[in-house]
DNA sequence: ATAGTATATTGTAATAATGAAACTGACTTT
DNA sequence: AAAGTCAGTTTCATTATTACAATATACTAT
């Protein structure tokens, strides 16, 4: 049984993003503890002092998804003087892309205490946790221009005008269909899976998974991009 | 007489960029006391309970340099369990540009404990601060292609072959003049000072500043650069 | 089978950015 | 005054980006 010791003065917290109904959300988590218990608020823990700090949103995510494994990139340190009301606590932000189709919450009564909400509907929350959303979502969208880790909030398989339409949510910009197609085809990070999409009352769209190999070799050559 | 207390699990680290004939460097300091006592490491400190935590480097650095108003940026948290060797410690790593020409070391006998390496020379280096090091310089090189940032590495007046030749020094590839020009001119981000470069033995440059102003209208209006 | 509906997919012309060479300018050194 | 050195401009060919609209396909309803 561990048995370790909570470091009481450094903690994360993790703007969780998901990607449904073609827009961009967050998990937020109803607080049951005081301070400011009852607001929703981002999920966050403490650093148990055996424990690599990159470990602890990863931990946090496990527990509150079951998922492992999961896009993780850090936001950055907030450490204002009174920004956690009981003690002086610094914090490490981090936001997480996940496909929330792995995760879809149950809308029964259990589930009042975690919501995803739009990112342009998210309410007034406690502490510096504002700050921390907003650095977290200019970073998502300044690092989505320039790296392809859209993906992570997909599918496995998706199609491309699903890539389009997340790129407009989160860049909160409409896109040239055929501009779109075109840059994709140049880079050529997308692997054609010769799969149709199954019962749409359509022509059914082309499938495509994320050629990681790909987009690591061209990483090496030094390759920018710029969506 | 100031009377607050440390936090002793808690620090910050800084890489202290200059620009000095031609090349990028940064600056060291000998550690006068174990552990690893003797060896070049990144200047650094601890936070007090009753101080922001961004305040800590700006501190750190008017400390150090005697200089003000430093430009500063978060490089990351490192917060492996071993980094430090006698105690749990996490450290914020935060990069500064300064003008060197502002903070010339003394090359006489005292100055032997604080020196301008190259970023192409640099020693090992105790702890993790080579990681905090090789972080830190990555993101400058991201973001000097991104937002003109570069003018903080130079004095108030400065020709266009100056700042080509510290973009070459930071990006570590050749540019070309008469394309770099063209660009800078379509931004328009330099103030023309109509003032000429003296006592060199060639044709003589034209001085230009940075147009500050300019340059953030630029960026409320949606403006990308891409060096 | 046919028409209707909804989305997928594709091409072309105009414009802008880039890369490369040849030339002029101003000052210094010999 | 001739040669050297770096500053800065002009021009042109090549390449990349942008703007813009018609056709193809799969399914549904009749």
């Amino acid at each position: 049984m561990k048995e370790s010791l909570l470091i009481d003065n450094l903690s994360i917290d993790c703007v969780i993003f998901g990607f449904d109904e073609g827009k961009l959300k967050a998990l937020f988590i109803k607080r049951n503890t005081e301070p400011c218990k009852g607001m929703m608020s981002l999920p966050g823990g403490f650093v148990y002092v055996d424990e690599d700090l990159t470990h602890v949103p990863a931990r946090r995510l496990k527990d509150l998804t079951g998922l492992k494994n999961v896009f993780l990139r850090e936001v950055g340190a907030f450490g204002k003087i009174d920004r956690y009301p009981e003690r002086r606590v610094i914090t490490i932000g981090y936001y997480a892309l996940i496909n929330s189709s792995d995760y879809k919450l149950d809308v029964g009564a259990d589930a009042q205490d975690v919501r995803w909400i739009s990112v342009d509907e998210v309410p007034e929350l406690p502490f510096d946790h504002t700050e921390i959303f907003d650095a977290a979502l200019i970073k998502l969208r300044k690092h989505v221009r320039y790296e392809p880790i859209g993906y992570n909030l997909l599918p496995e398989k998706f199609t491309i005008t699903q890539l389009q339409t997340l790129y407009e949510a989160i860049l909160n910009k409409k896109i040239d269909n055929r501009n779109f197609r075109k840059k994709l085809a140049k880079i050529g990070i997308l692997k054609d899976l010769k799969e149709k999409q199954k019962n749409v009352s359509h022509r059914a769209a082309n499938l495509y998974s994320f050629n990681k190999k790909k987009y690591e070799t061209l990483v090496e050559k030094g390759y920018t991009f710029d969506f």
